[in-house]
DNA sequence: TCATAACCATTTGATCTCTAACGATCTCGT
DNA sequence: ACGAGATCGTTAGAGATCAAATGGTTATGA
């Protein structure tokens, strides 16, 4: 009995029983399925392609977000991952020890902190970038060309969706 | 300039020449946006449903499937969420700490550990689940019901393939 | 001008996460 | 019966992650 499935009439109807209302099934498939599915993403690309270079997912995405965009400030960066500026600071510290970016302070505004790649970077991000498509493609592999398309397309809905939910919950506060 | 939209044509050409290779936009997209939906997701549930009550995504989760399956062994838990057994103990290690689950090892193989809620444990959990199941449908909102079938079911092809894939990587190590 | 507010990166302290190594326990073949 | 190998949960050590607090810098408004 795989735990990971989908859920069973049984225990929805748990869950139906505590919740007092009737919960909402479809959009508990969707979250659950969501989480799962990125869950296996980051654990495949780990294993199959990051770990023999020794870096994390995150490690590995804020390397490809400069190589693609250029020097970037570190707000900026945590923006375009969603995780808070402490983290990209403690990323940036480990990626800085490896001597795979160079960190300074910008001059027409000292608070900023502006992020760019060392050579030793740009060498591993061209180097692993190509690998990890290959990972993605293979990930994707499972699905037609069409279905991919409708995939992506209904998951930036999600995406656009909640980026919208969460600026309105901040918003409010 | 969203840092966070999908790859414009000159990012792709970067990524391209980089590559030597024509890459896999498409597994990109997909793989792209289902990490993003997933962070949005996790990032919503915490700061809207999970914070007031002090509680990670983790730990909610793991309380969730202890709720549903009633007790279960350390390495079942450690499966149902694709996390490593360690990871497992050092949730419990807390949730026990906040008198959330209990611990006791099995009779039958003394290797076991049978992880079960407590009173307060099921108590959070009975609370908590149907406002985060709420948030869930607000996630799925921004789809059509016909939309939402549709992407639930793409998204566990994906995650019946990744956990194959992986599996397979598995048995060849 | 200049004080107050807003913003930036970092630090702090806690939790989550992984792999690797470990000790205890069980299984299986001989 | 019993020893080799497998399996279990835990520990160790490192990195990732967050919210909140901090110190330095910039913008705003009277």
């Amino acid at each position: 009995m795989p735990v990971h499935d989908d859920f069973s009439r049984n225990e929805l109807e748990i869950m139906r029983r505590a919740a007092g209302l009737p919960i909402d099934e479809l959009a508990l498939a969707v979250a659950s399925n969501i989480w799962r599915a990125a869950q296996g993403f980051k654990l495949k690309m780990e294993r199959e392609v990051l770990r023999e270079h020794d870096l994390s997912f995150a490690s590995f995405s804020t390397l490809f977000i400069i190589w693609i965009w250029g020097p970037l400030e570190t707000r900026e960066i945590a923006k375009s991952q969603a995780v808070s500026k402490a983290t990209v600071t403690s990323l940036l510290i480990t990626l800085e020890k490896r001597g795979l970016v160079r960190r300074k302070s910008s001059k027409v505004d000292k608070r900023l902190v502006i992020v760019s790649l060392t050579e030793a970077g740009k060498s591993l991000i061209e180097w692993l970038f190509p690998k990890f498509n290959q990972g993605e493609s293979e990930l994707a592999s499972i699905l037609t060309e069409s279905e991919q398309e409708t995939l992506a397309h209904l998951l930036r809905k999600i995406v656009a969706g909640v980026s919208t939910q969460l600026e309105e919950a901040e918003v409010a506060a």
